[in-house]
DNA sequence: CGTTAGCACTCTCACCCATCGAGTGCTAAC
DNA sequence: GTTAGCACTCGATGGGTGAGAGTGCTAACG
């Protein structure tokens, strides 16, 4: 395709992403200067048309993009805006400022995502193929309870309550003996790796009985963890989209959030972009889902293949910066890498 | 009131509920066994509009309950509509499904309020006025850091990162008796009762002066988890409330999500509701708030008075049914005080 | 041969107006 | 006190009209 014709949808793009209106001939002339006058640009704005790349919503109305259109906006005429330096710098900060854990995290990042495009941000947690111990502790709650305190590689913590038998170590001193017998064979097991390791306790001892118990108890929690689908998508700024003119009968909207709420969908869509490494873009009716063809989505995985993934992106009506949002995901999977680094280096 | 007026009035309301549209003196006596005319029946809508609980859109219209109608109806016609044991059981059956820890309580109770109620759930957790601790564990992280993991006694889980000089303690072992020195002493300690704890070690014995500067990071979290304003209010169900045709374009709505998203704001309710003990009522207007009049509230406290407090309640249009609401919110706010009872039994 | 001016044509949008019907409020009779 | 009857009000609906925006085509131009 000629330059010029790229330099006109461009335009076209620009001014309706901007506007929420069918753009005109007329306007291209007067607000982008093209140098060629408004029955040439009629001309070109026709060729396009019947490329498949613009619509009409009506003969005498002005030209809007198709989801093609925008498909090759994205793909060949303009590359993602990077953020400023400035914007960075405040990101991070803001990164620095919450609890080191990978739980935390992602729903800074939603937040953050929201924040800066002015539409929905989505994030899931880091998933970790397989959960790693990194220490084990036991409360005593009663005579017949403990409280189990498991904390993972991953930075995430989880909590059980273990029923004991009379025969059972259950004052906190002992407890804590099973403890850390625990920790000494158990730290940077994963689910499999525990197993076999736990087999080799010797039955008669009592404490070592009682570890067995525990232990067999943080399997169950490490397959759990291991086997749950995408555990959770967080996401935060939903009300920008709501503000968009296209979404003010709310009907169109409600099905997105419909959609949102089925947790197999967001797992298909999670697990379709954590192969690439790449920044996906989900336009229109690109989407499977019937009820996302108004929306588009921008998304990234992050994370160590193999190892722990979660996905970041943003949701936002098919008019949206496309330009800024793939800037801005990018920049934010990318830091997430970083942090992901950190708890495996 | 005469008795008749009252009936009269819970038909208007109990149809407008349903219908969402204004109910005509004819519909009235066709649909409820009224035993009277429709002229009647108009003389009657006449004096309860006079009195304030009725309205008009308009001339031609029918009528529909004002803020103060729905009042009167909460307050003098009909009681709370309680659960079926069916329900009660299964709510009970889901709440026995998830980890024992009040911080996955709040979050369920949000979720089947709106599920019940067909509207928003919101729910808190439940706030200790002083955290207490439970238990204190610390990891090695590398040569510089360590983890704390610090269980409370309200089932939460706080974890932070210690940074230790050349002359601490670093290895595992050692951090193990810093720790095993600080079960011993600060066990069910709050923020102020640790302060004191503390400054009783000695500072020249090298594990007891890096347990003490562990322990000045612990009443640092508790301190912070004492101040915070509400933490986290947990909602569930907007898309119900978006369903409700006067809500159809979205501009309300919009308003009341974004007072939602303010946390000074939901400060305030839930202290306006923590002091009382029963279900409270909150009627379009009768919200200090001007972006939620069109929206009820019905909210209502759980926990131990003076321990740990939180609330629970559904969002809804002025137009829901109040029995239904006040009885489920009745019902959850009581099982979720038999739950934060167990924790401190 | 690409570009441009001119112009007829199309379609939406906003507005007006007449009609219709639901529902009221009043009056007079029961 | 209750009811039938009836005039009246006001929103909703639908057709008609004019203005305006923007197109597509044609013919002239460089």
């Amino acid at each position: 395709m000629d330059l010029r014709s790229q330099a006109i949808l461009r335009a076209v793009i620009e001014e309706y992403v901007t506007s929420a209106q069918p753009v005109g001939s007329q306007a291209l002339v007067e607000r982008y200067g093209l140098g060629v006058s408004s029955a040439t640009v009629r001309n070109i704005l026709a060729e396009l048309e019947s490329a498949g790349l613009l619509t009409h919503p009506h003969t005498s109305a002005g030209r809007m993009p198709t989801d093609a259109g925008y498909r090759f906006y994205v793909e060949t005429i303009v590359d993602a805006a990077p953020l400023s330096a400035v914007e960075q710098l405040m990101i991070r900060h803001q990164f620095g400022q919450v609890e080191f854990a990978s739980e935390h995290w992602f729903r800074l990042a939603a937040t953050t995502l929201a924040g800066l495009t002015r539409s929905a941000g989505l994030a899931t947690p880091a998933k970790p193929s397989a959960a790693h111990i990194r220490r084990v502790d036991l409360v005593a709650v009663n005579e017949r309870m403990a409280s189990l305190i498991l904390v993972l590689r991953e930075g995430a913590i989880k909590q059980a309550t273990v029923p004991l038998d009379e025969d059972d170590a259950i004052d906190q001193a002992t407890l804590n003996r099973v403890a850390g017998l625990l920790n000494e064979h158990l730290v940077d097991a994963t689910a499999t790796t525990a197993g076999s390791t736990l087999s080799k306790l010797d039955e008669g001892e009592p404490i070592q009985r009682t570890a067995r118990k525990v232990g067999e108890r943080i399997i169950r929690i490490l397959d759990d963890y291991d086997a749950a689908a995408v555990e959770e998508v967080f996401s935060d700024g939903l009300l920008n989209v709501m503000e968009a003119p296209e979404f003010a009968q709310s009907d169109k909207l409600r099905q997105v959030f419909t959609a949102l709420e089925n947790r197999a969908y967001l797992g298909e869509l999670v697990g379709s972009v954590a192969g690439s490494s790449r920044v996906r873009v989900l336009i229109g009716a690109e989407n499977p889902r019937e009820e996302m063809h108004h929306v588009s989505l921008v998304l990234a995985p992050y994370g160590r293949p193999g190892r722990a993934l979660g996905v970041v992106g943003v949701l936002g009506p098919t008019r949206m910066s496309y330009r800024h949002a793939i800037g801005t995901v990018r920049f934010v999977s990318g830091l997430m890498n970083e942090l992901v680094d950190h708890l495996y280096a």
